[in-house]
RNA sequence: GAUUCCGUAGCUCAGCUGGUAGAGCAUAUCACUUUUAAUGAUAGGGUCCUGGGUUCGAGCCCCAGCGGGAUCACCA
């Protein structure tokens, strides 16, 4: 291995601490009684609080002046100054701790633990004056250095030399959450959003469950899966492309509400907005329909808002949006009236074609009356669709799981909530009728024989289930990765998935073939 | 998968028309007991992504590959 510079000034000052007779990994527990944030944020010089503290957590700078020092310590919950004097830190004739070990051995990014008391500088900086100094952990690599100074004019806080390679950051996400704070919230807030869903659900009693990952029949959704195989059983399984199937035969079995948040996999391109694994929540609800359904997302959503963003009104790159219910509900059909002009409800597949030919949507003979209407949808209406609104009423084909609507002819009763020109949740009055539901599968099987690589499988244990009895439903699915992305104003998933899918490096240490 | 841009020190980046590889921070040595992008002085640090080619000479031009970003296609 090929170590730089600083990698071996770094394995030189593990050996010299080592010498001293300091053990650089130490194996007891260092007892941490307050964090940088709470410090900074709670000391008052009056109150005379913080006065015995230790805190631990990494070094990340230090300005050394001779016999006093500062330096800046980061836990998990932030930074704070510290103030380290050789004489308080080494009481005794040996000087060691501090002229060897302090000032020369120690490493940005290195674990220390501080015990003293809270006190502001001259310039009314909150700060720690270190009566204790305890060696906690070696960092044996450089982390990249960003520096930050407050613009003294604007207020604003500058970053220097910011580590921003997203190819860096990606694959070392450790290093990435170190040196970049605005990181680790995103995170923090994608873990509030699922928190506050978790609760909304468990608060009206429906039940977290949990389904297979693991299928022999990857139904419930249209996409490429992932193959596998059981070595014992000799038999192909599939990483789960929705979970469906499996949640609709809970609420059979008897379950009034079930919801699950998890992870699909779809092997399908990625991009901007599509990880080969990402999470969704997906909650089924007997006895309601998808108008009760709609009701519920917006109490969900605006509940989201308020606890991940403090409020209902969310900034996204340039538009501010208003997460506060009730959203506008706007049919399909009267969408595409409504953006293009054109009232496509009277028109017959011949028609449609055309009409995507005077727009200059590419079509195929594989697509089907649906398809097209979806395509012309796609192009014109989606990306316009800023403010929360809910697309009502789809055609029947797109839909083989949804209820028929109840008066309209050749629509299914759906609705996805566009916000900002992109679809984050999709629900339907489920499809409860097995004998509806068997023709609907034949038809895919139809539209998959015309070419159409997204018709849905047929799961016949499925059919089973439902002619048993399935109670009336409305079921839901909400993308939680890119609800984050809206919520946080992130504008690539690679943002809020810690590890991000990358392509692994050639010539890196490959696990060995058996 | 297609198009396009990018890859130079630990990090952020500069590098002209093809002519000895640069800066700031970081690192090392020294000074400094209230600094805060600490400061002052000195020094070291490079597979210019990889492999070919053109050329007297390539970080720069050409070809192929690897990795990443953006856009498009597919998908959520």
């Amino acid at each position: 291995m090929q170590l730089s510079e600083q990698e071996i000034v770094r394995r030189e000052n593990l050996q010299k601490i080592k010498n001293l007779g300091i053990n650089p990994f130490p194996e007891e527990e260092f007892q941490v009684s307050a964090h940088a944030e709470e410090v900074v944020e709670g000391f008052n010089e009056e109150d005379g609080n913080f006065q015995n503290v230790k805190l631990a957590g990494r070094v990340m700078m230090t300005r050394v002046m001779g016999k006093a020092s500062f330096g800046e310590l980061q836990d998990a919950s932030g930074r704070i100054q510290f103030y380290v004097t050789r004489d308080e830190i080494c009481p005794d004739e040996n000087k060691d701790l501090y002229n060897q070990l302090f000032k020369k051995y120690l490493d940005i990014g290195d674990y220390i633990g501080i015990e003293g008391f809270a006190f502001k500088t001259q310039t009314g900086q909150t700060t720690i004056h270190v009566k204790k100094f305890t060696f906690l952990s070696k960092s044996l690599r450089p982390l990249p250095i960003v520096k930050t100074r407050k613009n003294e004019e604007t207020g604003e806080v500058e970053v220097y030399d910011a580590f921003t390679d997203p190819e860096q950051r990606f694959r070392q996400r450790y290093v990435d959450l170190t040196v970049n704070p605005s990181v680790k919230d995103i995170f923090l807030k994608r873990a509030k959003l699922i928190a506050t869903m978790r609760s909304f659900f468990d608060s009206h009693g429906w039940l977290e469950v949990e389904t297979p990952i693991l299928q022999s029949v990857h139904g419930g959704a249209a996409a490429r899966p992932f193959d596998t195989h059981h070595n014992t059983l000799d038999i192909p399984l599939y990483l789960r492309i929705a979970n469906e199937l499996y949640l609709k035969r809970l609420v059979i079995g008897g379950f009034d509400g079930v919801y699950e948040i998890g992870k699909m996999f779809r092997n399908e391109g990625m991009d901007r907005t599509h990880n080969p694994e990402f999470t969704s929540m997906e909650i089924y609800v007997a006895y309601k329909d998808y108008n009760w359904m709609m009701g519920m997302v917006e109490a969900l959503i605006e509940k989201i808002a308020i606890e991940v963003t403090g409020g209902t009104i969310v900034r996204y790159e340039e538009n501010e949006i208003n997460f506060a219910g009730p959203y506008r509900r706007l049919a399909m059909i009267e969408a595409i009236k409504e953006y293009t002009g054109t009232d496509i409800s009277q028109m017959d597949e011949a028609g449609l074609r055309a009409f995507c030919k005077e727009l200059h949507i590419g079509v195929d003979d594989s697509m089907g009356k649906g398809k097209l209407i979806d395509e012309i949808f796609g192009a014109k209406v989606e990306e316009q669709l800023i403010q929360p609104t809910y697309i009502i009423d789809y055609p029947i084909e797109m839909t083989p799981l949804a209820k028929k609507h109840r008066t309209e002819e050749g629509l299914v009763e759906r609705f996805e909530l566009f916000v900002n020109g992109k679809e984050i949740a999709n629900a339907y009055t489920e499809l409860n009728d097995p004998i509806d539901q068997r023709e609907r599968f034949e038809s895919q099987l139809q539209l998959a024989e015309r070419g159409d690589d997204e018709a849905m499988a047929l799961d016949e244990d499925f059919l089973r289930a439902m002619e048993y009895g399935m109670p009336p439903m409305s079921g839901l699915g909400i993308g939680i990765d890119r609800l984050t992305m809206l919520m946080t104003n992130q504008h690539s998933i690679q943002e809020v998935l810690f590890f991000p899918q990358m392509r692994p490096l050639k010539n890196q240490n490959h696990v060995e073939e058996n």
